[in-house]
DNA sequence: TATGAATGAGCATTCATTCAT
DNA sequence: AATGAATGAATGCTCATTCAT
């Protein structure tokens, strides 16, 4: 086949995957609670019913694609941020920041994802990779923050994993509670953390 | 109808509701995965399915019902740890190691009641009380860590509401990664702790 | 449970069976071709879709019931024949015929049960059970020819065997050419054994 | 257009029929059970899923010319035997057993030809041509043993038939009892014939 | 109160066929 | 003629809940 024709089918394939991942998280924003139907997000997403199954072997598979787009959209836009070049202070509360409005705006989708439990279908040295990344954002901005004389001298590894676990719990709990007026704690939050890393 | 049948009838109610909490368990743990069935859960339970429905009005408020028992339980767990005359540092380690243990050996029914939602029956002041209640305990353990000279003088009640928080989310990206080895975790976590409140 | 319960839910569920088997074939030879779909089975039945799935685990065992009650059926009806006091010419005249009518009345279950491969949902020494029971109702019939001078004597068993193949290999043929005026057949086909049987 | 390429046209034409006929026996027996899907048949025989359309109308159609030229496959072998020089009681067993063999051989595919109802697409006429043809082949093999006074004197037309019905129906009840292994009932069947032909 | 059979809405997936290229 | 992506109708089975006994 030539270059050209395998190069269009690339771009159509990426164009109805790109399609597909909005309508399903139009779809899911849309019917709150309720599990998306194949049908809706086809329909939403100006297709036929079956050409879903043409770019994603079930429903599994599809909800995975998305999930996975959406963590790698969260995972730039703090890389972006730490890469940014704010003190390390600001990048610390704009960071958080970034975290709690991506859970509070996807929610309803990460509910999702536990409730097929997608987790179990990322092998394991993926999740570890993505994981290691956001921690690794951390790490970078207490480094800088030392650096830079405005944080005093913790351990980063540690540090970073450690408050990102907060914020995940806090984000958690929030949840529970279904306050998801997040800002407040997430300010709350990287107070904490600010004072605990003051000099 | 006499105070002798009264009593009779709750003492009924109360063994009932008791039955049904084990086999709800018990169906939950052996189905990994699944949801439970009424039908099972009766069955276990040794009654029939018709009867679940005397005691709980849908499937939803027979899974609060256990997944409030569940969260008690943790929450008295956690309060007899606090109530004991350990020095305040392995009062700190017993209470994590409880609540990591617990949310270990209930995961699949925690899963369960985000897939169900339960979170949404529970009114907003009880979900408050509970939470206070889990982090007063950290607060009084580090109020005694300081009075006995143990921890530095830290602001307990912020202080507390983020070393919970941090085990909550350290507790769900274990769950995440799908690894349920959490002593180690549990450990760790104690240990950044105890250096951040050391003197 | 007692004795009378027992027995009441016994014949409950025989009447339901029966109504089943009933709605099976209605609903079969209505939709000439199609396959049959469980909710016109249940509607017909006068039952709801679900409580088919109490007496039958799937479709597949609801058609496997179907295609034994019907085999059974046509079975007893050689047995009755052959049991009959007819000369024994008769009597072989009388379950060729048998055999054809019931063919074509049910051919397009027998289609069907094809369709559906019930034919390896019967244990093999099931099969050859009722294999041998029709063949040995055309040995019985044979021996009582020959007794009764009326037949030379051939070898029964053997002899039982061929006719009875002789008799599916016609039926089958028929069917083919979609001839299902079989009647002329059955004749001519009892001729043929006849005069081969004639002293 | 041409004669020349009206001729290559032609030769196209056949060569596809050949490599899908070909492609739809690998397919089935290959997918034992399932019925062959469209594209599968494609992919076999080395063509695009819609270039199946430019040579038959749909999948039933397809179906018939393959169930077509299995006949005739067939047909022509038994003639082949039925113009040998062998003895003609050699020559009965010999089409015995090769009506007997392709059966087995092609059985899934016969199955099928039930499942799709392929014999409704088949005009009755012609239908009744090739069933003549195979009597015929029977009757003329009686004529030569009668003639070569290795058969006694029966009546050919009939006795065909018979044999001939009697062979379809052997072979469908060894189908019910899933029993393939076909040589011995082939055998025991050819002697029955033999020592009724016998003089 | 207890029973448990009956109810029936709900949905992912397949695959023959089409048609724009 | 060839391609193969797109189409969309069609259906068996589950299981929470009810209700007659």
């Amino acid at each position: 086949m030539s270059s050209f024709s395998e190069k269009q089918k690339q771009f159509k394939e990426q164009a109805a995957h790109e399609a597909i991942y909005e309508a399903t998280l139009k779809v899911v924003s849309r019917q709150q609670g309720d599990t998306p139907k194949m049908q809706d997000i086809a329909e939403t997403a100006g297709i036929a019913t079956g050409t879903l199954y043409n770019y994603f072997k079930n429903k599994v598979e599809l909800l995975t694609f998305v999930d996975d787009k959406l963590r790698q959209t969260v995972l730039k836009k703090i890389k972006q941020v730490t890469a940014s070049n704010l003190p390390a202070d600001e990048k610390l509360r704009s960071v958080t920041m970034e975290i709690f409005s991506f859970c509070r705006a996807h929610r309803i989708f990460f509910d999702l994802a536990e409730q097929f439990d997608l987790k179990a279908r990322i092998p394991r040295i993926q999740k570890e990779n993505g994981l290691n990344q956001a921690r690794g954002c951390f790490a970078r901005i207490l480094s800088e923050g030392i650096q830079q004389q405005r944080f005093r001298q913790v351990e980063t590894t540690m540090t970073s994993k450690h408050i990102f676990s907060t914020i995940v719990g806090t984000i958690e709990i929030q949840k529970w509670l279904q306050d998801y007026e997040m800002s407040k704690e997430a300010d709350e939050l990287t107070d904490f953390f600010l004072s605990y890393l003051k000099m």
